[in-house]
DNA sequence: GAAGTTATTGTAACCGATTACATTTCAGTG
DNA sequence: CACTGAAATGTAATCGGTTACAATAACTTC
């Protein structure tokens, strides 16, 4: 392995100096900059980043936590991430808990030992305590999921009032009957996305009926499961509210498997926007966040924070928007 | 920040022994050991990796290169590698190429500088060269793609043997009029699944017409794109075989954007088997790989690699499968 | 109880860079 | 030409662990 010494040794010059000329701080004549340079070139020496990590006690890099990196929702938040973290220098870790609780607190002791600066958090479901204490001694970014009455930065779109609008939709549609498959209740985002839910239906006189919200867990086969419940019944919902898409075409299959068809028997929105929900047939309407955005504003602020920075807002809620596709469809006949 | 002079000084003894304890080698009196345990709990202390590491002169972080994290054939494969490598204690640094040449150079200098004890890259489309001379030095191991000629640890499977399964398979069914959407022709995947289609077509007496070889680019778009050429064609093809899903599903939508149905009217075979393939309607017949086999073979290989472990064998080639669904159907009538 | 082992603990060098501080070189000035 | 201040370079401490080697303690054996 080559190292700084003996480029200092080929050059004449102390590693100071070559230091210097690496990393273009303090004054080096030109002469004896260039006798390095050639020196680093010939030997074909990169420095190693551990000891002058260790040195200046940084890693450039920060960790970033998902819990399904397959999901293209999260896949397309990493690339906001990335592309801001890169234009900054940094390396982005991932950590993929495949939707593994326990995972996580795996992943928070890896800041604790200083492999990364700071992280930024896609899933949020180990236990609160845990988080706000490491979040005390080490930069932390919440996206997509938040924490109900914790103070850490956070990145999100309100998933109450996305949810609300894609059930005010669905009720603008002439539907009354509306089921939900619900994200996971043990996560915010679940329990936000019923709530939203269930204030839409309230707001406009309907009831919602406890068997026709069913608690799915984001999967494609949950979505297909729980649709299957709902098609048993004697009067079917006219109209599925799915808590992320992927679970909403599993609906939609088991609609079909019924051969009933979407959108002309029963309607179901989606959430998210994922890649697929375009392509799929029929298209899915769902509601769209602004995920490239969700990873850039979580990054800056990761930055800020990092930077000690002050912080002219902690918690950011992003515009989401409905995007009406082929899956809805008015109601026309009761049922 | 507490450091390991902090615990030692608390427990009454040397750094060496809190090493010790730490890292559970030499001898410790039991005593001794629970002083020093009770003082890491009362400190929190958390040993600095970098620290560590630079000592150690390891890094106990791998690097993998993938050129499309969306894709979830990649990430499949990525969890193969996860799983193995957490099994012992190594990390995974997951780099995105987006697709982009350069980035993936870029990333060949991580492992320059030490931030990774090895590499995976499921992309090797940057120069040959570069890419033998780092295998020199640091461990590294091909998977998916691979490279004519060189002698670097390879885990893949037989692109052209799949390839002519199944463009063997669409002939099978009677059609004489195949066209091809193959991949970038620059890499290697791409050249091998046109290579496999050629010759399947030329070992049963039927020719490949330029026109209906054209060059894709993996992605969606590019899939629908060359589909809309074959239909433009006076007599379209009567089957497609598409060098990945993505491309297969792109050219279904083209299809069916002209009216016409999959298979009733022109069939369709995909590569890769992701998730989508199965949920897509028509459900798309294509080459499924051992994405995880794959992974996990690549991730042992390297490590293997990482312990100057004598290799039994290089190459691995594994076993993919033809999975047949509902996009193509046997030809009935002549066109 | 002395000699010989073995178990336990401590001291200090080391990993490879960065950087505070010290020293040398050099140009400019009176 | 001596003097001054700035520029260029060097020396050595430092980051926080690990570990080779040395020193000490504890235990056997005769």
């Amino acid at each position: 392995m080559v190292r700084i010494v003996d480029v200092a040794k080929m050059a004449n010059v102390s590693t100071a100096t070559v230091s210097r000329v690496i990393s273009n701080t303090g004054s080096v004549k030109s002469g004896t900059a260039e006798k390095v340079l050639e020196a680093i070139q010939k030997l074909n020496y990169q420095p190693n980043l551990l000891a002058r990590q260790l040195r200046r006690l940084e890693t450039k890099t920060i960790l970033v936590v998902v819990p399904d990196i397959t999901n293209t929702f999260f896949s397309n938040v990493l690339r906001g991430i990335e592309a801001i973290a890169s234009e900054h220098g940094y390396q982005v870790l991932l950590g993929d808990t495949e939707n593994i609780v326990e995972r996580e607190s795996g992943y928070l002791t890896i800041i604790r030992q200083k492999k990364a600066d700071g992280m930024i958090l896609l899933t949020a479901r180990s236990s609160q305590n845990l988080l706000e204490e490491i979040a005390q001694e080490y930069p932390v970014v919440l996206a997509c999921e938040y924490i109900e009455g914790s103070k850490l930065p956070t990145v999100s779109i309100d998933n109450i009032s996305s949810a609300r609008k894609a059930a005010d939709y669905l009720i603008g549609l002439g539907h009354k009957r509306i089921a939900h498959i619900s994200g996971p209740l043990g996560v915010v985002v679940g329990r936000d996305r019923l709530r939203g839910f269930q204030q839409a239906m309230i707001q406009n006189g309907l009831t919602v009926e406890p068997f026709l919200v069913q608690e799915g867990d984001f999967t494609f086969e949950s979505g297909f499961n729980l649709m299957m419940k709902f098609l048993a019944l004697e009067h079917p919902p006219t109209a599925v509210f799915a808590a992320n898409d992927e679970m909403a075409i599993g609906a939609v299959k088991a609609i079909k498997s019924k051969r009933l068809k979407v959108p002309e028997d029963i309607s179901v929105v989606g959430f998210d926007d994922i890649k697929f929900a375009s392509v799929f047939e029929p298209a899915i309407t769902t509601i769209a966040q602004p995920t490239f955005e969700l990873g850039k504003i979580a990054m800056e602020l990761l930055l800020k924070l990092m930077n000690n920075d002050e912080l002219e807002k902690k918690q950011y809620m992003l515009e989401d928007k409905l995007v009406v596709r082929e899956s809805c469809k008015a109601l026309e006949r009761e049922m």
